[in-house]
DNA sequence: AACTTTTTGGAACAATCAGTTAAAATATTG
DNA sequence: CAATATTTTAACTGATTGTTCCAAAAAGTT
């Protein structure tokens, strides 16, 4: 009965591990890979830093663990959109929950998927690798969305699905440097706002 | 008489600044800021570290030089682009001049001003912040630029120039993402031939 | 040849980096 | 209480960081 409420022997743990893994995201999404030390996680985790590594592994493992929280957390919208019964809902909704978390003002400015290791040194690439493959696989399900729409009937039969969603991840993306530049989630929807208008469906 | 060509006295340089600055650039486009180290600079610029700090000043001011250069090179189409006649052929020759550079495969992947220094940690808060002007500063000459158009009635009177500004700039990030996601020249033309297709204008 | 001026090479700097280790602390189990 | 298991504490790696300093080297000037 080794089940997640079972007494468990030892030293009990004197941080949590739902919290520390939180914080460790957001300071990676404020200041990237490269940009955040060991030594600040371990303070904005409250762990230290034997057990940070008994519990997460090394800096890169902490950090891909960081980013499937991401994935599961602020930017878990994704998965809703991709439900939207068409194509427009669909990138609508993307539009949306992606405006809503770059505009969030108690959200760290931009995209974590961006800022964490956009380039890096020789030490980071595989970080800067893990990220590209992440970006990509978010454009593959987008991509494979959009396919359906097409057999579905509603997208026109000669819309170029690659272009369309290079396009909208191309917005997506630009969102996200719009936010670390400082711009607020109102400028960020009329951008949306125009690029729905003028989507060639 | 105190011009470029004026004798010099002491010991000469056995660097080429030019060649050095040009090198430089490079590898913070490469690696950004904070993953571009003063050691592999000396290697690449073909100067050792006193001669770079007397030349160049410290490694953020480096940066800036380099990104100056940044500006007067692989950027320069701006300028060139804010030159043409129309709106929409100053906004074609950005995207033209835009994806030259970015998928130019001799060139590293994406763009400096937003790989760079996109999140950094405190110690490198000022040079993200340098970036981030540089941005707005672009942002706010291709705005000009519009505004002038729709004065000359190039552009309708109806038109929101902060928002075609920021949908522009918008999708130029975004390539820069595309870029460093290793997308070809060919792809992201596509991407920028569908937004020109699709301008409100 | 003696003196100036500048650059070079390399050592030295203190600080910080990611990561490890061994002992002390705190719990459960028998 | 004794044995076992786990976590914390804190010191300690060894490497790398950006930056400074200094004497030697290489040129021009007098």
């Amino acid at each position: 009965m080794s089940e997640t409420t079972a007494v468990k022997m030892g030293r009990p743990r004197e941080f949590d591990e739902d919290f520390a893994l939180e914080a460790a995201m957001r300071l990676f999404w404020e200041r990237g890979y490269e940009g955040t030390s060991l030594h600040d996680l371990t303070e904005v985790m409250g762990v230290n830093r034997a057990s940070l590594y008994a519990t997460f592994g090394d800096k890169e493992s902490l950090f891909l663990k960081a980013l499937a929280r991401y994935g599961d957390g602020p930017t878990s919208y994704l998965k809703f959109a991709l439900k939207e019964p068409t194509a427009v809902q669909v990138i609508e909704s993307i539009f949306r929950g992606s405006v809503n978390v770059l505009g969030d003002p108690t959200n760290p400015r931009g995209c974590l998927s961006t800022q964490g290791a956009l380039a890096t040194g020789p030490a980071a690439a595989s970080v800067k690798q893990a990220l590209i493959d992440w970006r990509k696989a978010g454009e593959a399900q987008l991509q494979e969305r959009l396919k359906r729409a097409k057999v579905e009937g509603d997208l026109p039969a000669t819309t170029n699905i690659a272009d369309l969603t290079r396009f909208v991840s191309t917005i997506w993306y630009g969102l996200g440097v719009l936010a670390a530049n400082g711009d607020s989630k109102v400028e960020m929807k009329r951008v949306t706002d125009l690029a729905l208008k003028m989507l060639p469906i």
